[in-house]
RNA sequence: GGAUCCUUAGCUCAGUUGGUUAGAGCGUUACAUUGACAUUGUAAAGGCCAGUGGUUCGAGUCCACUAGGGUCCACCA
């Protein structure tokens, strides 16, 4: 053995071996009971962030499982990630001084997919660095045909149980990306900004002064509204305000939502740009049409304002409201704005007809699953926002006016308003009224859509009996910031669709920030690209470094001095291995014993107390891995390696070693290599492949006898 | 405004159902060692466990409140 370890010689040449055995297929225990995972599908065009090498709490339960028998599967998949991969096309454009405006529907799909598929294969080689033991025999897309097919009858069951409907309402509608979002998408964004105090002419004389953030809206205006409690405003309720501007007249109404203190107690009503105001109009049997476009313009207002962007209004009215003297002041305000996840702009709400799924029969069977414990969360107390989100939920908005994703199946009748929704194809005709005038809408869904029937689309269409035999998975295992985007709809809609859950445990890890405790942001540019330390420190230092010492669910902040000290202890357990190979008795007869053989093999007082005490470290570590604790299990190793069997057994045995101590330090030393495989797959492996009488592989050799 | 997590050694963090002198890694100090060890070993210093009050025979751990920080949720114009 050479003097240190070299993991960039080692680590490649591993995983391919590992891979032409096949040994990632659960197939490799044909008889053992299932165990599976299924893999967050990470971007297919992306490379890989920390959340992604997370993951390893999936390989070292895959890696546990599989050496304690089970048929482990761990599925590997890709995420054609709809709203992000656009985003990140459309950049690309725009260096180019094109858009998506300069393309038809087809051939922006088209050159999006081809940028994908050029990009293709980056991710995946990175889990293969980091040692990840997926079986890629059973790699899925989220646009393969087969899973696509399935989204379809999800969403047409969905539709004939009366749970899809279409609605005309606002939605958060991002002007720059061209599209809307849900409301878990919207980010709101705290903000110091103006409240303008804008004096309104009455018909009937005087004048009302309302209080807005939003003035260039008024011309949008449906009324003026005050507390009908409010002394001050009371006998105008009845009265006619003219719309500065537009001179359009408007009625002043009361509405006990208006709180007194606020502002100046009176506040304008715009119907199409609202929320509030949209819910308030309607119970007033109030309308107006919408005077921000999709492209965020004005218009509809038959002024000047027509064709400014929204933020350029702002200031044209402000300098007409000023002209006419009708702008009392303004004050600055804290206000929070909602903006896009993806550009960071202001969100619009805009009224669009989209297709929404009602969501409470499917959050209470959601709820009903983890109260009754079919489904566990770790930590539990993940339980509460879990909960929370659930009992509050509202409906979906599916609807993206992306063209990078799956394709709504609705096909709208011209004829009779009707809409077709298939799952095989496109209706020849209406069923409604025969017409063969149908056209689809153009619209995709939300990628959180698909992904939420990942785990049952995959399992379905991976190979023959999968989903029989590994669904439900065992575990589903994910960073805790999308558990209500990702986890809560993967139970609410594998729930609906399989009418059973879709996993039995969700395992949830924190995030890793830069070093200094900040999140990793590309704007911030604190980003740190695991690969590098991949190839500085070694992946099983990595592995090692992201379980030692952050509880489970954790956050924690990247730290190199935690991944040196991880490089040093596969260092050490290197030269471990080193002094048991240069000190092997000549022509050894005597085997390699599994624990309980080793039991009855020790004779000395010193080595029976040895093998008393790893027996009752692979509990430890057995117990805590099959608890989630990995970061007991992964100090209790550190611990024993360096510190009890290094420090103190190894100097020990040193001084009296015999052929039959020997097989006794070996068969210890063969055991900490098993039970830190999970954690460090790599390393461990080199060094088994260099004990006498190894078997063929420590990924297939068993957790507690010889194999 | 609501929810939730956090505050423990100089730094980054553990501390599992409350139980004798509160732990790890890195860093610091002293000594030793070329040993299987691009080092390692031995030893040491370093902590009113954010604060206050409570429950208890016993609290870093449970409860209440306070202060600071993070995250998430929320339609006050």
């Amino acid at each position: 053995m050479d003097k240190a370890y070299d993991h960039a010689i080692v680590e490649d040449r591993i995983y391919k071996t590992w891979e032409e055995k096949g040994y990632f297929k659960p197939e490799i225990n044909p008889d053992g009971a299932p165990y599976s995972i299924i893999l967050p599908p990470p971007n297919a065009n992306a490379p890989l962030h920390f959340g992604h090498a997370m993951y390893v709490v999936e390989d070292i339960l895959i890696r546990f499982n599989r050496m304690k028998g089970l048929a482990a599967l761990w599925v590997p998949g890709a995420d054609h990630a709809g709203t992000e991969t656009q985003f990140v096309f459309e950049k690309k454009l725009k260096e180019q001084g094109k858009s998506r405006l300069d393309y038809d529907r087809d051939t922006l799909y088209q050159m999006i997919w081809d940028y994908v598929h050029e990009n293709r294969g980056g991710m995946e080689n990175q889990l293969r660095r980091l040692g990840f033991s997926l079986d890629w025999s059973r790699m899925k897309f989220t646009l393969d045909p087969d899973i696509v097919k399935i989204v379809y009858s999800t969403f047409k069951k969905m539709f004939d149980d009366g749970l899809v409907y279409r609605a005309n309402r606002l939605v958060n509608y991002c002007t720059f990306d061209g599209t809307s979002f849900s409301d878990l998408e919207v980010v709101n964004m705290e903000k110091e900004g103006l409240l303008y105090f804008i004096k309104f002419p009455i018909k009937e004389g005087g004048f009302i002064t309302i209080a807005t953030t939003r003035p260039e809206t008024l011309v949008g205006d449906v009324a003026v509204m005050v507390n009908p409690e409010d002394a001050r405003y009371k006998d105008l309720i009845g009265k006619t305000v003219i719309l500065p501007i537009v001179e359009r007249e408007i009625p002043i109404i009361g509405d006990d939502y208006v709180k007194m203190e606020f502002g100046t107690g009176a506040v304008k009503v715009t119907p199409a740009h609202d929320f509030n105001d949209y819910e308030i109009a309607k119970k007033h049997n109030l309308s107006y049409p919408p005077i921000i476009g999709f492209d965020g313009r004005m218009k509809n207002t038959n002024t000047e304002l027509d064709g400014l962007y929204v933020k350029q209004a702002r200031v044209k009215i402000f300098e007409l409201l000023k002209e006419k003297d009708l702008l009392e002041k303004e004050e600055k305000h804290h206000m929070v704005i909602p903006t896009c996840y993806k550009c960071k702009n202001v969100l619009e709400p805009l009224p669009k007809e989209q297709w929404y799924i009602k969501m409470e029969p499917l959050a209470a069977k959601g709820i009903e699953a983890v109260k009754n414990g079919k489904i566990k969360i770790h930590p539990d107390t993940f339980e509460k926002v879990y909960m929370q989100f659930l009992e509050n939920i509202r409906d979906w908005n599916i609807s993206r006016q992306n063209v990078w994703g799956i394709r709504i199946p609705a096909w709208f009748c011209e004829k009779c308003s009707n809409w077709e929704i298939k799952d095989d194809g496109a209706p020849e005709k209406c069923s409604k009224c025969g017409s063969k005038d149908l056209v689809q809408d153009i619209d995709t869904f939300d990628t959180w859509f698909s992904s939420s029937q990942w785990p049952f689309a995959t399992l379905m269409t991976t190979h023959a009996r999968d989903y029989e035999k590994f669904y439900p998975t065992t575990v589903m295992e994910t960073g805790y910031d999308i558990l209500r985007w990702w986890v809560a709809r993967m139970i609410m809609v594998g729930l609906y669709a399989t009418d059973k859950i879709p996993f039995e445990n969700v395992v949830l890890h924190g995030l890793v920030n830069d070093p200094l405790g900040k999140k990793m942001s590309k704007s911030k540019g604190n980003v740190v690209n695991p690969m590098e330390l991949v190839d500085q420190y070694g992946a099983d230092a990595v592995r090692f470094a992201l379980i030692y010492g952050t509880a489970l669910g954790h956050d924690q902040a990247l730290s190199y001095p935690k991944l040196e000290a991880m490089r040093k202890f596969s260092n050490k357990l290197w030269n471990m291995g080193r002094f048991i190979e240069m000190n092997k008795p000549e022509n050894l007869k005597l085997k390699t014993q599994n624990l309980e053989e080793l039991k009855e093999f020790a004779t000395n007082k010193t080595d029976k107390e040895w093998v008393e005490k790893v027996a009752s470290l692979i509990k430890e570590v057995t117990e805590n891995i099959e608890n989630y604790q990995f970061h007991f299990a992964a100090e209790s190793l550190y611990e024993f390696s360096w510190h009890q069997f290094a420090d103190i057994y190894i100097e020990d045995v040193k001084n009296r070693v015999d052929e039959n101590s020997y097989v006794v330090l070996v068969s210890i030393y063969s055991i900490l290599l098993k039970l830190l495989h999970p954690f460090m797959p790599f390393i461990t492996e080199e060094i088994y492949q260099k004990l006498p009488h190894h078997g063929e592989s420590i990924m297939i050799a068993s957790w507690l006898n010889n194999g």
